[in-house]
DNA sequence: CTTCTTATTTATCATTTGTAAAATTTTTTC
DNA sequence: GAAAAAATTTTACAAATGATAAATAAGAAG
């Protein structure tokens, strides 16, 4: 997915503003199994994904939790970081070879403070963010293992043929072996 | 909480953006049990709890689900409408008398395109909501009932003598007999 | 193609959570 | 303060999920 029409997924920007933003914006490409993301520091960089896939997931007492996984036209940020400027609390990896576009953070934060259009941007992109957080965590809170995974299934089809399965139960908050019997249960 | 607190929260303000916020803002008083934001339509007003406490939920097979608790000081917004304009899915109503400060989301609205600090101000405070909620998606898909209803206890023990058990639960993501049992192990 | 490694599924049993109904406690109303 | 209503806890049983280990399948390396 090009650049220009990922900005644009989030809010329309005049001409001078999208140039603005794409002046700071390069491209970079990491190999599959790369950290780009990592908890306990104030992440410095943002990514927007052209292709590939990654997943950001959190370190528990019973092993790491994959919370989210980011594709084509997705953006790549420590939540934290960009909100705050405090350290995150998450790591983000690549699964497969991925073709980024990359970003400062602290550009990004400049630009914020004189193009309003821009603000209002990072704004938006912000609040795509929330509502689909909201979402999966309404759909934690009140769908079974079963129904969750049956609404991935159909949300992003494509992702079960690309992720290993141990992060996909993971993502849906249940084990493996769980995850094996629904698929089971299914066919 | 006073108005000038709650909105200093989310980002300083200069004196003359903080006050065109506050032209726009008014209070209201609403007695316990008033539903004040509906599910199914694009919601107009947005509100700040000066005092009191409100849940917001959604609509489920199996009964409601309450997902968020708001306290003093917090913002009371359909996060779709807020983001989109569009429909949202969460019902918020009272669950005490509660004193609150309005302001129409029209109105915040303008304000974004002409004033950058408020722009930014709107930035961080959905940024603000957003960590929040990753928190707790993080934990729903980490933690056992117990050690959430544990979480609660310790970050608003307050709570627990202000709201009904039942409501609890379903934030916590489980039965009402469920947190029944682990109330009585804990006790 | 065969071997080695890794990923996934299956099986077994223990634990947790849900459902439904009854019992108890707390709160409200008169 | 007694009666009624509402909220919470308890009980008994069913269903779902977890833990562990073994079996199978799929993929990578030579």
């Amino acid at each position: 997915m090009e650049i220009d029409a990922i900005l644009d997924r989030f809010h329309l920007l005049p001409p001078h503003s999208k140039a603005a933003l794409k002046a700071h914006i390069s491209e970079v490409q990491y190999p599959k199994g790369q950290t780009i993301i990592r908890a306990g520091r104030a992440e410095k960089t943002l990514y927007f994904i052209q292709s590939g896939i990654v997943r950001a997931y959190s370190d528990g007492e019973r092993g790491d939790v994959t919370f989210w996984f980011g594709q084509e036209g997705d953006v790549v940020i420590s939540m934290k970081s960009y909100v705050s400027g405090q350290p995150g609390y998450e790591h983000i990896e690549t699964l497969e070879p991925c073709q980024l576009y990359q970003m400062k953070a602290q550009d990004l934060e400049s630009l914020f403070t004189t193009d309003i259009h821009i603000a209002n941007w990072g704004r938006k992109l912000i609040g795509q963010e929330m509502i689909k957080t909201e979402e999966r965590l309404i759909s934690m809170q009140f769908k079974t293992a079963q129904e969750r995974y049956l609404d991935l299934m159909s949300a992003t089809p494509g992702l079960l043929q690309r992720v290993q399965l141990c992060h996909i139960a993971s993502f849906l908050g249940i084990t493996q072996v769980s995850l094996s019997r629904i698929r089971a249960e299914i066919r």
